[in-house]
RNA sequence: GCUCGUAUAGUGUAGUGGCCCAUCAUAAAGGACUCUCAUUCCUUUGACCCGGGUUCAAAUCCCGGUACGAGCACCA
């Protein structure tokens, strides 16, 4: 039987559960290409990541490359930010583990996208068309085409000088591409490609490209001829943007080239953000509602890393939610189990007390305590306490309990501000709250980002030289993250 | 209005006609370990949108409905 129907005893097997990406079709090994291209109107933001991780993981898996493209083509409805052409590759690498192949900025590319308008032209599968987008949108909707659909190509390349030329004005002409005015797709009909900017008014932020250029490609047109000149192989983007596949579709048919191979997500929501626009954020740090883009209330990537949020945790979290066209909503606390495995291992223990009490300690007991940096490590040393002085901290919340034990010291009975030793051995259930002695200890304060607040907790922390960056796991508390000597901020619980 | 897409436990996700009285994760609840409300481990709860059809057999294919989302921008 093995050798006559080997399918046959395949087929008993057990279907393995399919674990990370889902496979991309027609991926050649060294020969992918793929791309994600944000507009830089402001740093990457938790969605972005998604483009970045889920096409960065595809081109490492084939051994391909990924190309970052900047797509900086309008300068007046989202204009691009000039910072963020350096922020988005350092937080791409961040959060990749290696930097893209290759970045693209579309705006270098002006002469490029030119070239093939008047190719579109020259040939007569596009045209310049002078009516007002109001009137095009009702010829669109009626399905009719407008008188300068049939221009002859030479008319076409004088009205097209005339855009170059300024002889236009911004409003007053758009390239469109031939592709039928009676497509059932009312998206796809006579799709415009460029445009006229007024970049007097708007300059480009980019000094080297300011003013330069009045006409502007459209994302549609200037996507798909960019993916066609670096030879792009794989397009993963959102479902929004399944449109324009058939829009670039038709324009590649004029041209005669291959569309690339493409793959749809779905919206994703989040919990606790709601959806988020890079847009809004812009105007809401503008007008000082935050204080930057990493403000830890901000959706955004240098928000979720300076708050302790690893890149590893953000890539198990995109991958595993893979590439469906489904529009979700997920709690942040999908995160954070991620988040949590990967730097508990890690994170030393470290006592922070929220609105301390003093307590003097009365009765004979040890002068120090040793306790362990982690509980699983002890390789990794000991904390030591000293009461010499008989006082401690513990939180105001604890200091109610008439009887508890001070963690890996002794149990104490209290009133008031006076904790009398009982007993160093364990000998009830009482409970077991976390202190810090005050020959080392100093005052701290924990930043704790929450329901769009930031809330500053004032308490006292024990004695540490970590460095600004390290996670660390908060007694009692939860995880958070070192800013500086007497600051943490809050990552989760 | 036209066009397109999606629909599996609370939340995500696997599943492409028999392996599925449905996978894994997360969440919740309970428990073990533990001198943290941490970590780790164990247990439990819980789902194929609805209605037809095709087939010996449907979560999986087809049709209809419903719900949700997106596009129809001289934004990306």
């Amino acid at each position: 039987m093995e050798e006559e129907a080997p399918h046959l005893l395949e087929e008993r097997q057990k279907k393995e559960r399919r674990v990370g990406l889902p496979e991309l079709a027609n991926a050649e090994n060294g020969k992918v290409v793929l791309r994600f291209a944000p507009n830089p109107n402001g740093p990457l933001s938790f969605g972005h990541a998604r483009g970045i991780v889920i096409n960065g993981s595809y081109a490492k898996k084939f051994d391909g490359e990924l190309i970052l493209r900047f797509d900086d083509t309008d300068t007046s409805v989202k204009p691009p930010l000039i910072e963020a052409y350096q922020q988005i590759p350092e937080e791409a690498e961040w959060l990749l583990g290696f930097p893209p192949h290759r970045i693209v900025i579309a705006s270098d590319r002006m002469e490029h996208y030119y070239e093939y308008a008047e190719m579109m032209l020259e040939r007569g599968f596009g045209y310049v068309c002078t009516c007002s987008a109001e009137s095009f949108r009702e010829l669109r909707v009626a399905k009719s085409e407008c008188p300068c659909r049939n221009q002859e190509s030479e008319y076409n390349m004088e009205l097209w000088n005339k855009m170059l030329d300024g002889t236009f004005k911004p409003g007053d002409s758009v390239v469109r591409v031939k592709t039928g005015m009676d497509l059932k797709n009312p998206a796809l009909r006579d799709w415009p490609a460029l445009r006229m900017q007024d970049t007097v008014k708007n300059p480009h932020p980019r000094k080297e490209i300011g003013s330069k250029y009045r006409v502007w490609p459209l994302l549609d047109f200037q996507s798909a001829v960019e993916d066609y000149l670096q030879g792009v192989t794989h397009i993963i983007r959102g479902k929004d943007l399944m449109d324009s596949t058939r829009k670039q579709t038709l324009l590649y048919q004029h041209f005669g080239w291959n569309y690339p191979e493409t793959m749809y997500w779905g919206r994703v929501k989040v919990h606790e953000w709601g959806g988020f626009s890079t847009s809004q954020m812009r105007r809401d740090i503008e007008a000082g509602l935050f204080e930057g883009w990493d403000d830890p209330r901000l959706p955004t990537i240098s928000a979720l890393k300076k708050r302790g949020i690893t890149s590893e945790a953000l890539r198990q979290f995109w991958i595993e939610l893979g590439v469906t066209q489904k529009d979700i909503s997920v709690p942040l606390a999908t995160l954070y189990s991620h988040n949590t495995k990967i730097i508990d291992d890690d994170a030393p223990r470290i006592s922070f007390i929220r609105n301390p009490i003093k307590l003097q300690i009365s009765g004979e007991h040890p002068q120090e305590i040793t306790t362990l940096v982690h509980p699983n490590h002890e390789s990794r040393g000991n904390r030591i306490f000293d009461i010499s002085n008989h006082t401690v901290f513990i939180e105001e919340v604890d200091s109610n309990k008439p009887q508890l034990r001070l963690k890996e010291f002794a149990d104490f009975d209290l009133t008031n501000d006076n904790a009398e030793f009982v007993s160093q051995s364990r000998t009830d259930k009482r409970p077991i709250v976390h202190w810090v002695s005050e020959n080392d200890c100093h005052n701290a304060r924990l930043i704790h980002p929450i329901d769009g607040e930031i809330m500053m907790i004032s308490g006292v922390v024990e004695n540490h030289d970590y460095e600004a960056g390290t996670m660390v796991q908060i007694e009692r508390i939860g995880y958070g993250i070192i800013i500086d000597n007497s600051t943490i901020m809050f990552t989760h619980d």
